[in-house]
DNA sequence: CATGAATGAGCGTTCATTCAT
DNA sequence: GATGAATGAACGCTCATTCAT
């Protein structure tokens, strides 16, 4: 998974099996003793990812306190992971695109960030977005959480300022 | 180009250019007559593709009225030109990701995006992001359209609603 | 025919038709209303380039005199030839090599080098090599030819005093 | 690398890689595991020819003895090889001319007739042409060579006495 | 279970030749 | 006769997958 995860970064997903099995250190067939074809190998990996990203996101949210404190834990965890793991980040961003992923991955990867979908839930239904689908206001956090990400990691010395700035556009967008 | 938009949606950007050939209903041959290569050709209808959408977004801004109008105005524009051209916005949606596009394709296409960019850039100097670089309103603004498209085309009986929704949303993010 | 010379020296037998079409001024359809494939265009120019050497380098024998001096004469005017025209040469030779050139195209070859053969018969016949076959003593003419040509090519300076040694090296291995 | 040469033989240089790989006994594809590229092929075969016959020239060289018949004995060799490896001489002869040749292949060819480098610049050294450049003189040599295999080749009943024939040309033109 | 050579279908691209204008 | 766009067969090369060892 981690030399997969290498590999998507520098040569996208149209990387040779071969390259990635080198990079792990096995050889070309013995990847596909554990994945019976590329497609399932990154269909693995986008769920692995997910899941990841997901963890990263709900880690030590506090018990008490106000939901938009709460909120702002989950977003800065989740920013956090983003410039800790910008390779899993990137090879995520390029899974997510493929048209590889089947749609139970998808469905997977939608039940690994239940937790966060919670949260979004209730951020929904008491905003101004409360007649909108649940999915439109998922996809609002997640190209804001991505443009935020993008400038965290482009301009690091003021990640702190930027993690804050798109959390308050989120949260005007949604209240 | 409307076979390769066609066949792009259907197959990716991995579809044999003999594909996108019949589709056009020339020989396989004939298509190296006007690109040099596959990767040109996806240049080009990148470009194609881009400027359409942005003079599609642009047409009959009202000249006078209120700032807000005129973005809506704008909002609106391509928001129908998503719903009516669902094959030219995905196949600009594969070809944005594509690790094909050449530094100067991209750079051509901020350029026939330089009439919404001021608009945006308007939007930014005068609101709650006015200290944050244009590129992270740009990719806020796109997303929230992005989102706003999805919604419209999965519940189109409701599109209007959902555009204005989006269009809030939007504006309450900047402002 | 030039162009083809030209085309030929600089790219080769596999140069596209289209190459030598552009380079001869016409458009690529109108190379063969004049010659039926590119074969056919390579068997005539081979025969018009070996029949101009050949003429070169009988030109102007004289007469009386004795023998040994006309054939100075001769090998004199042929590497007159090769030197003025070092892209006929050079298309020449590849085309001697090249397999697409037919058994009559040889013939005709042969026969437009039948005043030289004859010159070349009249030496083996009194020489040493009296009883070897025609077409050896003819092979190693033309390969000390095309040696002394090389050296004459790659040191203009001395091509004369080179021409001399070559003919003098051929004159003793025939006698 | 047999293969190789006996398809070049039938169907020259520009015999598809397929075809060779079929000769061989092996899939298309495995060539490439072999050799990067055709080209490469090519110029492995070539060095491995030139070697070969470089060999089978110098092979048993009589220590003692005059110059001469040393050098008969290995004209005699040279010969014996071109006999004995028809395919062999031929395919050389092909690659020989091809421009895909790369320097560095050339320059390892000419380390391999090294042996025989040697013993016609000492014939070169003490002889007629004692004022021309070795290269001319190797040209000579080489052409002589190849006219006699020629007609070894064509008329093999006489083979002996074409090859003694060609090797006293040679020693007159040289002395 | 690990290995890595072998496989062969598939693709992008070229180019001799044709033919409607 | 000239043109040059169209044609499509052919080729070099790649790579996911298999399987004998």
């Amino acid at each position: 998974m981690k030399a997969a995860t290498r590999v998507i970064v520098t040569e996208g997903l149209s990387a040779p099996t071969a390259t990635i099995a080198r990079e792990a250190g096995v050889s070309s067939g013995s990847l596909f003793t554990y994945f019976d074809t590329k497609a399932e190998l990154f269909n693995q990996l986008y769920l692995e990812l997910k899941s990841g990203m997901a963890a990263a996101a709900l880690e030590g949210i506090p018990a008490g306190g106000k939901f938009r404190d709460q909120m702002f834990h989950v977003w800065s965890n989740w920013m956090r992971w983003a410039v800790a793991s910008p390779e899993k980040r990137r090879a995520l961003a390029q899974l997510s695109v493929s048209d590889q992923m089947t749609a139970a991955t998808r469905a997977g990867g939608n039940k690994a960030m239940k937790g966060l979908a919670e949260l979004m839930e209730r951020c929904r239904a008491k905003g101004a977005l409360r007649d909108a689908p649940m999915a439109f206001v998922a996809s609002i956090v997640n190209s804001m959480a991505e443009a935020t990400m993008d400038f965290m990691v482009q301009d690091p010395t003021n990640a702190a300022k930027h993690c804050k700035a798109g959390f308050e556009a989120l949260w005007r967008a949604l209240n």
